[in-house]
RNA sequence: GGCGUGGUACCCAAGUGGCUUAAGGGGAAAGUCUGCAAAACUUUUAUUCGACAGUUCGAAUCUGUCCCACGCCUCCA
């Protein structure tokens, strides 16, 4: 049984679909006017693997992650600028070459993560439409109000507002640290439709029913959900900045218009911690996927780095413990590596200890997605004599389906494409050995490694590895 | 100021009342092997879980106080 962690709960679930065997799943996904930086990612891997482990279920997947290109404003209090205008203008594009530029980088990203792509990408502007019906959905039902710059939601109308995030609204007035809009009747009321401005021509603007303008950001999310999934999905999810203001005005919103329950489960993964070094993207101060690879860090290490912790708890990043995790997953690949040169097919089975790591792995991972405890039983796995080199095999690939480490690609140690001139040394170090020269030997292993190979002495012969 | 989360070895991190006198990975140290390396393998590496009280037969796990860090309420996954 699959249990996970539902914020609306705050308690770990027995994972039951609307409709058995299939599963509906929303993902908020970038707002594209900038870079993704190493913790957006945490989110996306963190959604990745819930993919995986729902398909690992044999549930029938059905994601969708949305594209924001338009309506995220500068501050979720609905002032400021749109971000995409923002970023537009500062480089001097259009909005179009700004999120093709950022949307393709985000793929691109994804993809050296090992991130399955969900079945569709939906651009908030190719859902005009369908936001402007459902506000129009809402002003029928009782829930909307004009101001002087836009269309609001009147949160003081639908009955547990704020339920999602457990919001104490009184707390919010007293905290607050902002002064909030006058025309706002309550502190939490967003925006559903803001008016263009009167003296500035927006790249992006919209007829409506209302004026000249264009969608507030949450009701993107609802009205692309509504269009692709329908009313009433089962997994909804996204990084734990959403819970109060984003996941809450959604639910809100789409609840207030087709009177249905919105989303069953809501999954939010943790922030990154970055310590001092805080990531902010207004600064322009942020660690991308490109800044790991200037340091040498692959895409892969970082993943791994992800799986040893678990996705609700602040993970420390620190390029020590990336360090860390780049010599593990070295470890990792050496390991199979070595078990495919040492594969038999006639070795010994032992079938029972190969389901008793399958049955431990998938404990793990279906309660509420143990990645770390999962990649202890790989490894406990691995250390096992009691299991041949060719179930280890097995159980590694199936293991991988899940990690997303790419670990079947590991190579058997391969010999090929090495020059002669190598093997040349090779023979030449040989016969210094022989000779008992070994000062000569070195000297030759070390000429070899300045030519990028690098040589090892097992009993079998020479080892040769590009270094 | 309001709300919330967390502090586990050198680093990352699991564990949330007895199965744990605390997983796993990295690092470090020792050993086997080797001319030496490297690799591989073996072993060691927290009597202790931020501090102090308390509850309990029993706590890292529950309660209280304090210290510290971080997050949200402003942009952020």
């Amino acid at each position: 049984m699959l249990r996970l962690f539902n914020t609306l709960s705050r308690t770990k679930e027995d994972f039951i679909p609307i409709e058995p065997g299939k599963v509906k799943m929303y993902c908020c996904g970038p707002t594209v006017y900038n870079y993704q930086h190493i913790g957006n990612f945490r989110t996306f891997i963190f959604e990745d693997l819930l993919l995986r482990v729902l398909t690992y279920n044999e549930y029938k997947v059905k994601y969708i992650m949305n594209i924001t290109d338009v309506g995220h404003l500068v501050s979720d209090s609905d002032e400021g600028e749109d971000k995409m205008e923002k970023s537009a203008k500062l480089l001097g594009k259009s909005i179009m070459e700004i999120a093709e530029y950022y949307t393709g980088v985000f793929k691109k990203d994804s993809e050296l993560l090992n991130i399955i792509s969900p079945e569709v990408f939906c651009k908030a502007t190719d859902y005009i439409q369908e936001q402007i019906d459902l506000i129009v959905c809402l002003e029928k039902n009782g829930f909307t109000y004009p101001t002087s710059d836009g269309v609001y939601f009147d949160t003081s109308k639908f009955p547990g507002y704020g339920k999602l995030a457990r919001l104490d609204i009184e707390g919010l007035k007293e905290g607050a640290r902002i002064e909030f809009s006058a025309e706002k009747k309550n502190i939490t009321d967003f925006a559903l439709w803001k008016f263009s401005p009167e003296n500035e021509k927006r790249q992006l603007e919209w007829e409506s029913p209302w004026g000249k303008g264009f969608p507030g950001w949450h009701i993107e999310c609802s009205a692309m959900s509504k269009a692709l999934l329908g009313n009433h999905i089962d997994i909804h999810c996204g990084g734990i900045d959403h819970i109060p203001i984003h996941h809450t005005n959604e639910i809100a919103q789409s609840e207030a218009c087709s009177g249905e329950k919105f989303v069953n489960y809501w999954l939010h993964c943790e922030f990154l911690d970055f310590g001092n070094e805080k990531m902010s993207k207004s600064t322009g101060k942020f660690i991308t996927l490109s800044t790991l690879s200037g340091n040498g860090y692959s895409p892969m290490d970082y993943r791994y780095f992800l799986l040893t912790a678990h996705y609700r708890k602040k993970q420390k990043f620190s390029y020590e413990a990336l360090e860390g995790a780049r010599s593990g997953i070295k470890n990792l690949k050496n390991k199979i590596s070595n078990l495919k040169n040492s594969f038999s097919e006639s070795e010994s089975e032992n079938p029972g200890l190969s389901d008793e790591y399958k049955t431990r792995f998938t404990d793990k991972i279906n309660d509420d997605l143990n990645m770390p405890e999962a990649v202890a039983v790989m490894w406990d796995m691995l250390k096992d004599e009691n299991l041949s080199s060719k179930q280890k095999l097995i159980l590694v690939s199936d293991f991988d389906r899940i990690f997303g480490l790419g670990l079947d690609k590991t190579e058997e140690k391969m010999v090929t494409l090495v020059p002669d001139e190598i093997y040349d040394l090779i023979e030449k170090r040989k016969e210094a050995k022989k000779s008992r020269d070994f000062k000569a030997a070195d000297e030759i292993r070390e000429l070899i490694k300045s030519k990028g190979f690098e040589i090892k002495d097992t009993k079998e012969g020479v080892e040769i590895n590009t270094i």
